[in-house]
RNA sequence: GGGUGUGUAGCUCAGCGGUAUGAGCACUACGUUGACAUCGUAGGGGUCACAAGUUCGAUCCUUGUCACACCCACCA
């Protein structure tokens, strides 16, 4: 029996911990896909039997906030969609290593016992991660299962196990040996608190308040003469190693092919000429300083410039510099104090500027010259951008196609900066021989075989240090996990086979470049290895667009990529700690229920939207679910049963045959509005069904029978009842899994059948036929409860009607129902209108085709129906005004479609007979 | 500088080439002894950011303007 309050908390757990660990005969749970069950051996042979998903792996040291939330409950609501129709379905799980987050969790806690990673060799301090990760790192797998997240908990992956490891070094190596891998000294983005190259995408730019200094060089030979230069950063000018002009510039253009005088240290520079400089920005003359600026590093390339690096790794300024070991303020200091006792300063001029910081370390990022690997990200590009191009991948909603190739595109994408100088993350599979030749071979063993035999005897190697940027291995995360590189004969169960491509992505805009791009460019390129080396290469430019799709159908990561917003505060900021507008999803399940919050979600996900989260909103749904335990609870207390033989076509009962109907048009659009992943909409129809439709009026229309004496009657409207309720509870699951659950199991013996793998309902079409009787006679209840509002009629007065309709059974039908949701004592039908004067005491209104009459005498308020009636003129008159206007334009009536121009004549005509007689009854009020 | 998105009720948001039956919350009034006060009924509240164009007809399509948000790039 159901407990008579909702709370969430009785069950919720419990629930969750039965889907995880109840196993059948096969050692199967629910959340395992149906393949896994050796009776279904043979079946899900097509790809539309099969459904998968990978979940965006979450950072193993992070907790669940909003934005995952919103992520896995749309994720959810698709995979128990999916599997409740029967498909053979894989959700994915696991989490990622995450390189510097993980690695500055733990050197902050050793931080606190004030040791620091430098005090432990490599290997230690490697233990110590995976230390960490044992005891502290499930956190956010915990929360998922709070969420409900139907995960496949036995295939839980790590992007540092053994398996993806594996899939690391294999696709590493055939990168590198395709030249699709290199290493390069270029300038990079340093993190000079980590100590490490970090990419282009995590750096992050902030706007400050700086200033400009202004100083000058002397030329060369040239006493008395100068040449002004203008710098944000002067403590750079040791690395300096040319000034710029431009060649158009009349002003300076003599000072080309001289040479300046680089104070303090007193080295000659050239001055060259190059496009760079820009006549009209600040001097007009650029200092050069190529190993430490982006655009300077181009211009030292023209100009076959000395590099000169003047930063320690750590930040410091380095022994080339006249103040090695002092960091860049200190420095900048100095050397300003120093030109100023030179003579050389100008002035100083406020000025705001952009930053470059870490994402994660928060220190300025410096660009720095060294040794980094690469991987040639625009060679890789061309196939995730012909792969989109084509259609093999969509994106949902459409328009996140161009931000994609607006990074992707030809010429756009730079190389991808992929080694960092960290010690947690994927070792690279890289050798050295003693003259550091490089041998890349997914062992050592290998490595060594490899390299004795170049050198032609056994050589001593040393192995890269360097680890990969964490977005590696999860750029592979949608093959890695299912398996890949053993080949299908390797891999029995075919988990390949069966779930590559994925059926969809679900996740945020925000991670498009670092995750999805990636993704699409490393599972092409190991995809479309495996499959030419069995086909051949295809030949895409003799391809139309339709035979590329179907090249790329089968290696694209997945069919699509379902891009949702950002989770804001209720005003649309970012949620932040350091804002403290954050709300704690873990909070709202305690407070409201998993199932609310995940309600929430759906409903205010709309494709190209922010959510913004709005507790009072939580709690709303909380109440609905609240509403759906009182409604079953309703059935329960009048013996709602579903009998066995139990047939829809079968059905007597006007009520019955609408609330079957109703269900079968809400599933109707339930369904087309999940095949379109329009979340919200989906969720407003299962909400206004229920709310509506099944609660307000199938509930209340249905207990005058529930009471009545008609045993056959009372039967059929239990029947129907648990029918739909089960309906509901079916529909409802993908969205509220735990209340639906819960109540699947409390109303009846379900032999065994889980709601989570219970089949979808398919119903069939609607018939709007059957749903017109009560549709009329909620329209009646509607028009006199709506009327007896207006006027003031007490609610307890009970009314006498008398009503003028084309369908009568309407009324014989649910006499009871009506009186008793409209009040009313009595309802006569009429066959024309009252005449004039029987109509002494009554009101009349004239809605939605039906002519009702309400007796008021001695209650009515006279002064209140005069105006609604007035009120109602002016507004009928008003519409009346706009119809005529229409209806004479006769360029309307010709070219607006014949059933837009009917329509608009029988509004006309509606309205001025309502008109008509609201006037009668205007004039009849004063004899009232 | 380049790009993308969003401006609809007091608030948070749906929606749509044919009068906005808009939703929830908030508000006002009334109501509730057989599921539900985590409730019910009714009501007030909108020139659909602004302007021009396309159209018989625009809140919806096009263009422009303004405001806000986000992304990318650059900043001597």
């Amino acid at each position: 029996m159901l407990e008579k309050t909702y709370n969430p908390k009785d069950f919720e757990n419990t629930i969750y911990e039965r889907w995880e660990h109840k196993e059948d005969a096969h050692g199967c749970t629910v959340f395992q896909p149906a393949m896994d069950n050796p009776e279904n051996a043979g079946k899900f042979t097509k790809k539309e039997d099969n459904f998968s998903i990978v979940i965006p792996p979450a950072n193993v040291t992070g907790y669940l906030h909003m934005g995952h939330a919103l992520d896995y409950t749309l994720q959810d609501i698709l995979v128990r969609y999916n599997r409740m129709q029967g498909k053979n379905v894989l959700w994915q799980v696991g989490t990622d290593h995450a390189g510097i987050a993980t690695q500055m969790v733990v050197e902050r806690n050793l931080a606190k016992e004030g040791k620091s990673r430098h005090d432990f060799t490599r290997e230690e301090f490697i233990n110590k991660v995976w230390e960490w990760k044992e005891h502290s790192g499930g956190t956010i797998t915990r929360q998922l299962r709070r969420l409900g997240a139907s995960v496949d908990w036995k295939r839980e992956r790590f992007t540092m196990d053994e398996g993806l490891s594996k899939a690391v070094r294999k696709i590493f190596v055939m990168l590198y040996h395709d030249g699709l891998i290199y290493k390069d000294k270029r300038l990079v983005n340093w993190d000079p608190k980590l100590g490490t190259a970090v990419s282009d995408l995590e750096v992050v730019s902030k706007d400050v308040a700086g200033k400009m200094y202004y100083y000058k060089y002397p030329i060369e030979g040239e006493e008395g003469e100068y040449i002004h230069i203008a710098t944000t950063r002067p403590e750079t000018m040791f690395g300096d190693t040319a000034v710029a002009v431009s060649a158009e510039n009349e002003k300076l253009k003599h000072l080309i092919g001289k040479n300046a005088i680089l104070p303090i240290v007193n080295r000659p520079i050239p001055i060259v000429a190059d496009a760079h400089a820009d006549p009209e920005k600040g001097t007009g003359a650029v200092k050069i300083t190529p190993a430490h600026d982006f655009n300077d590093f181009e211009v030292g390339k023209r100009h076959n410039l000395p590099m000169i690096n003047i930063l320690n790794f750590d930040g410091t300024l380095n022994d080339n510099t006249p103040f090695p070991g002092m960091d860049t303020q200190a420095a900048r200091k100095a050397t300003l104090e120093k030109l100023d006792s030179l003579g050389l300063m100008e002035k100083v001029e406020d000025h705001q500027m952009t930053i470059p910081y870490g994402e994660r370390s928060g220190a300025v990022i410096e660009p720095m010259l060294t040794d980094q690997w690469f991987v040639d990200a625009p060679k890789l590009a061309e196939d995730a951008r012909r792969a989109v191009e084509c259609g093999a991948m969509a994106f949902i909603p459409d328009n996140y196609k161009k931000t994609y190739f607006e990074w992707m595109g030809e010429g756009k994408i730079q190389p991808w900066c992929i080694s960092r100088q960290l010690w947690w993350g994927h070792q690279m599979p890289i050798w050295y021989g003693p003259d550091g030749k490089v041998f890349c071979q997914e062992n050592e063993a290998e490595a060594q075989t490899e390299a004795d035999k170049a050198y032609g005897k056994h050589v001593e190697l040393t192995r890269e240090t360097d680890v990969l940027d964490t977005w590696f291995s999860s750029g592979l995360w949608a093959f890695s996990t299912l398996g890949w590189p053993d080949d299908d004969a390797q891999n029995p169960q075919d988990y390949l086979k069966h779930f590559y491509p994925t059926s969809i992505l679900v996740t945020g805009f925000d991670i498009i470049f670092f995750w999805v791009a990636r993704m699409m460019m490393m599972s092409l390129y190991a995809m479309r290895k495996r499959k030419d080396a069995k086909f051949g290469k295809p030949d895409f430019a003799a391809m139309s667009k339709e035979e590329q799709r179907k090249y790329y159908a089968d290696i694209v990561p997945f069919a699509k990529a379902y891009l949702h917003g950002l989770v804001r505060d209720e005003q649309g900021r970012k949620m932040s700690k350091s804002k403290g507008n954050t709300v704690d999803p873990l909070e709202m399940i305690d407070k409201y229920g998993a199932d609310a919050l995940r309600f929430f979600m759906a409903a205010m996900e709309t494709q190209g939207r922010d959510v913004n989260v709005s507790e009072p909103r939580i709690a709303g749904y909380r109440n609905f679910a609240t509403k759906i335990w009182n409604a079953v609870r309703f059935g329960e207390m009048n013996s709602c049963d579903l009998p066995q033989d139990f047939d829809i076509n079968q059905i007597k009962l006007p009520i019955n045959k609408w609330v079957v109907n109703k269900v079968k048009k809400t599933l109707f659009m339930l369904d087309a509005n999940l095949q379109d992943y329009r979340f919200s909409l989906a969720a407003a129809n299962v909400y206004d069904f229920i709310w509506r439709e099944f609660c307000k009026w199938y509930i209340e229309l249905s207990k005058p029978i529930l009471y009545g004496e008609d045993e056959a009657a009372k039967a059929e409207v239990r029947a129907t009842f648990a029918w739909a309720r089960d309906n509901i509870l079916k529909f409802m699951h993908p969205f509220m899994p735990f209340i639906t659950t819960e109540l699947w199991d409390k109303t009846a013996d379900r032999k065994g059948q889980e709601l989570i793998l219970a089949p979808w309902p398919k119903l069939g079409a609607y018939d709007e036929d059957a749903m017109r009787e009560i549709d009329q006679a909620i329209d009646m209840i509607e028009v006199i409860t709506s009327l007896r509002g207006e006027v003031n009629v007490p609610a307890a007065a009970q009314l006498k009607a008398f009503v003028v309709m084309d369908n009568k059974a309407t009324v014989e039908h649910n006499y009871e129902s009506i009186c008793r949701q409209a009040r009313l004592a009595s309802i006569e039908i009429l066959d024309k209108p009252l005449e004039e004067n029987a109509q002494k005491g009554m009101i009349m209104t004239y809605e939605r085709g039906l002519m009702i009459y309400l007796n008021v005498e001695g209650i009515i308020d006279a002064a209140a129906e005069k105006a609604r009636l007035e009120k109602t003129i002016a507004e009928l008159e008003k519409n009346l005004k706009g119809y005529a206007a229409k209806l004479s334009n006769a360029n309307f009536v010709e070219k607006a479609p014949a059933a837009v121009v009917a329509e608009e004549r029988r509004r006309q005509a509606e309205a001025l007979e309502q008109k008509e007689k609201a006037e009668v009854g205007l004039k009849r009020l004063q004899h009232l």
